[in-house]
DNA sequence: ATGTTCGATTTGAACGATCAAACTATCGAA
DNA sequence: TTCGATAGTTTGATCGTTCAAATCGAACAT
């Protein structure tokens, strides 16, 4: 009634363990008829080797590991779950699975990928959320984890590990160049605080291709995260005489674009962009920049996969990826 | 280099595999002094007892699948996400580890299920968002594998699998209720189209506080999901002279919301309640139904553990929890 | 007839842990 | 002195797999 295992299939075959093994991994070294009757025990007996025996022996767990952040927003929370879900799906591909745990500190988060690791439970593991001199790929290399990090090292940091990112740059810097082309002088932005790293980068998009027009420093206004914010900067911007707007972020915009909406109400589509490509601003008809998350995580098991076979160098230790930005007719609706 | 072993460690204090195993696991068994230069070699070695090795020996993975759903509505997407890192923390309080894996079709998930279980990959599963005629508990069940749901079995099934659910009638009831005691007669409900269950049972609560007022059924309208559709519905509602909207999800209430705001400038809280309490309604102040999904989630736990230990009786079969009703004051935005 | 070679299969060992049983001193009682 | 009980420790077997080496039988060459 137990599960059949080699053992009990061979003793049932009357051959051995090692002969039900080959049928499988290597069937060319199988008498062919010995081989027929082997895969009909295995098929009517519906034996699956034990991923446990297979760890065991192989010192391998097949498991990435991933701290799952705290919810923090709704909104934005939304990329992490697509990046979750491909990862998911990208290590399934590579027969691996993604393990999942929870830390309420940044030395807690490595500690438990240490014990993780050191327990056989994860061979690798994935960062995600990578803030300015953030010190955990570092530890976790000297640790010896196999490690790639979805974020590329924001600040001074000089680290050698692995990373993809998405160029925030370009996904800003190709909508305000899409609102210049459409003939607007006066562009506005509305991000996050300095000092993020990857809000930083998202500015430097917008200034790249807006600043040689005229006044475009008073149109660079910076805000918290979310919608309120988004609504009183897009306030203050038109107050300034701005005609569009990048935002750094979905929140943002949506904010924003309920302010436009009464000063450009012929205008389709409505000159706000976003960032994220959220499924509420999907809904709502907001113009995102898109960000090819799902390439994202394939590239992290990719990379995870090379390093787990002993080959650091068979990927590129950096990768950009290029955004694209979605135009969206706006659905007049809030 | 490589990690300690229980045979390494007993090879460099010449004691035995067994006695190391006691020094952790027995310790009463083992002579005092003994005992104390075992740990202290355990200490200074950083020894951490495979959990390989111990889950093929007990075998128990100390693992519960789950399938992560694609990603469909950031909005709604929210309440699981919750779950999600709240089944996570508690199991990992019980020392379990919740893996992932992904499917695109029913089958494929009871398949992928039964794979697991059969490598000994994980020793139990949790279902989501179950839905009318859900057959996945009683194959699960017919398998023998552990398995616990969040979320009812809606329908004429009659099935005796272990679930938590939370009381979505409770919570719609509530909202009408404190609108009722509010001083309003004309209360309308914007939910989904009958026959989804989970819907049905949240229309049934504003029913149930509501049946009795004059015209009621005309204040009762079906919408497919989304903020747009709650604009609309809204729209409907306020010509038929509601005064007051109960609605099946948050995504249907910001919606409504931007119309009743228009209609009812001056009211503190706005008459709108959405459904779930995620971020987004937070951030706009809009009132909800807030789930206990932390606490659905501990149970879930709770239940597997009980399987597990071979006591199905341990843990109540059955577990309604109570939603709870926050109030907002409505943050003028959009 | 004897040794060689090769294909097919089996055996032993290992991965790292734990249960169960066996062993070895040490002590007290007969 | 001898036996039994007991505390402390060791050995063997097991979980299910795979690598490496050994074995077996048959065909072939000398």
């Amino acid at each position: 009634m137990s599960r059949p295992t080699l053992q009990s299939l061979a003793a049932e075959l009357s051959l051995s363990r090692q002969t039900i093994s080959n049928a499988l991994n290597r069937p060319e070294v199988v008498r062919p008829d010995t081989l027929e009757r082997v895969l009909a025990a295995i098929e009517s007996s519906g034996y699956r080797p034990s991923a446990l025996g297979k760890a065991l022996r192989s010192q391998r767990s097949h498991t990435i590991g991933l701290r799952l952040r705290p919810v923090v927003d709704g909104i934005n929370g939304a990329v992490l779950d697509r990046f979750l879900h491909a990862l998911t799906e990208a290590a399934q591909a590579h027969g691996y699975r993604v393990t999942l745990f929870t830390a309420d500190t940044l030395e807690e988060e490595i500690d438990r990928f240490e014990d993780l690791y050191r327990v056989s439970s994860i061979d690798a593991c994935a960062l995600i959320e990578t803030f300015v001199d953030d010190p955990r790929p570092e530890l976790l290399a000297k640790i010896g984890i196999p490690t790639v990090a979805f974020g590329r090292p924001w600040g001074s940091t000089t680290s050698t590990h692995h990373w993809v990112d998405i160029d925030g740059l370009a996904g800003t810097r190709a909508a305000a160049t899409w609102f210049r082309e459409s003939g607007h002088t006066r562009i506005g932005y509305l991000g996050w605080p300095a000092g993020s790293g990857l809000g930083d980068d998202r500015r430097a998009g917008w200034r790249a291709a807006c600043h040689d027009l005229p006044g475009a420093d008073d149109l660079d206004l910076s805000f918290e995260d979310g919608m309120a914010e988004g609504f009183a900067g897009a306030g203050t911007l038109l107050a300034r005489g701005a005609t569009a707007v990048v935002c750094g972020s979905d929140s943002l915009a949506i904010g924003a674009m309920s302010e436009f909406r009464i000063a450009f109400p012929e205008a389709h589509p409505l000159p706000v962009v976003g960032y994220d490509d959220t499924p509420v601003a999907a809904a709502l008809g907001l113009s995102s920049v898109h960000q090819p998350v799902e390439e994202a995580a394939q590239h992290c098991v990719r990379v995870l996969m090379s390093l787990l076979a002993g080959e650091p160098d068979a990927q590129p230790r950096e990768l950009l990826l290029t955004p694209t930005l979605v135009k969206r007719a706006f659905t007049p609706m809030l």
